[in-house]
DNA sequence: ACGTTTTTGATTGTTTTTGATTAAAAATAG
DNA sequence: CTATTTTTAATCAAAAACAATCAAAAACGT
């Protein structure tokens, strides 16, 4: 059996159980075992599933919020390893702001053992994913809720945000360009991303590869409100550079 | 069975009966009782459960999402025809509040068909199931929180509630009676509920008639603050007769 | 056909999980 | 209350699953 056929599988008996395990796969394939758990760990990086010891869950409901309805392979690992990268820079005793967007969202599952975490977010998801740690306190922003992105925004949102101060802020955009600086397709986004920007130390945007050095329709910050830029490997080597003398410090994920 | 698929096992059980022995894991898994307890052992450890001898109880805030578990029949029968009568009050081109718990809650598969109305909530639950309709408009209450209400609580919350002015609000309580007026168990829920009370023209008490004349821990607010009272017919006619005397009117659902 | 990449399996030692055995603690019955 | 049964805690050893590395096989592009 193949094994982009072995995936499949391995999905169909996922969504029937709920669980599948690591001699099931072998047998029902006739494959070794350690080739089943390099599927499953495959499968989990791209964020399918969830690994455990001897097979794999299902993923559940809150993850599927924004919908797999993206299931391109190859941004879907993208993000999980650009989320990957970032988790490490939020530690324990933090206090950190989370945007909305599904990279950041993705984030999520990597900080839940954090200890005294303290987070602020506007996203649903975000909240209702952290809100699972007892470790971790939730602080939701107010506001009109964009029922797209699941998100709050708006003039008391950005409002609400300003109340705030954080050292760290993960933010992603819809474009970010060396001439343009962030740029986002929703003027309500820029204006909450804007007021995330300016209540935070250090800010930390989560950007796959495809979306630099491209622009969208609302500029909302400079290049330089940026300190953190983290991204996949993607991305032009001149190009890279280019932002470091900028001053941004990237991290690229592969 | 695996490990994995166990704790999914034992959460899901806990989660219907409210508890789970022993025994009953040993057997139904297939495994020896001292991994059953060790599997208990853990999961309380991390705070999913409470431990007791010979098995375990559950602990409200675990494996639900945005929604709430079906506790027993009776009530969830009462707190549906309680909240098909509240949503009658509910119009088009309304601006309401409507608070956490589930009686509330239970109100908003009845209004998801209302045009142009803004409803103004500090329920994840209630939020996330309103932005379903497109015609609904849904703002989101700030601050911290609750994870087991799954609404947001504290200072910041009560400030935001000050800023909105709306005709009606639908609210929920531990406890009303005649003598002591509205009180709840926790004291982050009386600030809350006592603001949206000020915010509102017009309050409405969703309460099932186990609550009524019976006391909570913190008062918030005297009866004379609520102006209808949504119940179910077993409330005694002498105390429904006292109640509208004092100025509420009083809808009885069956 | 050739070299390259991807996929697979075997090997090693390590970690996690599991169950048996013991004595202590808690619940139960008389 | 004491005696009996049940449940637990603790320790240990076996089994299963793991990660890491290497090499063989298959698929691939040119």
């Amino acid at each position: 059996m193949r094994k982009a056929e072995r995936e499949k599988y391995i999905l169909r008996v996922l969504a029937q159980n709920g669980f599948i395990d690591v001699t099931e796969i072998e047998q029902h394939c006739g494959i070794s075992a350690i080739t089943a758990r390099r599927d499953l760990d495959e499968l989990a990086k791209k964020g399918f599933l969830v690994r455990t010891h001897g097979g794999a869950l299902k993923k559940e409901h809150t993850d599927m919020l924004f919908g797999f309805s993206n299931k391109d392979d190859q941004n879907v690992q993208k993000k999980e390893t650009i989320s990957r990268i970032a988790a490490r820079f939020i530690e324990d005793n933090d206090a950190v702001l989370l945007d909305s967007g599904t990279t950041v969202f993705r984030l999520c599952s990597h900080i839940l053992n954090r200890k005294n975490l303290q987070v602020i977010t506007s996203s649903l998801p975000v909240a209702s994913e952290l809100i699972k740690s007892p470790d971790i306190k939730v602080f939701l922003i107010g506001g009109e809720i964009f029922p797209d992105r699941r998100a709050t925004y708006g003039p008391i949102a950005s409002e609400h945000i300003s109340q705030y101060h954080v050292k760290k802020a993960f933010i992603g955009t819809d474009g970010i360009s060396l001439q343009r600086g962030l740029t986002v397709r929703d003027i309500n986004e820029a204006t909450r991303i804007k007021a995330m920007i300016d209540a935070a130390d250090e800010v930390y945007l989560l950007c796959d590869s495809s979306k630099i050095e491209s622009n969208s329709l609302f500029k909302l910050a400079p290049l330089s409100s940026i300190n953190y830029l983290i991204t996949d490997n993607g991305i032009k080597d001149e190009i890279a550079e280019q932002y470091r003398e900028k001053g941004i410090k990237i991290f690229i994920a592969d």
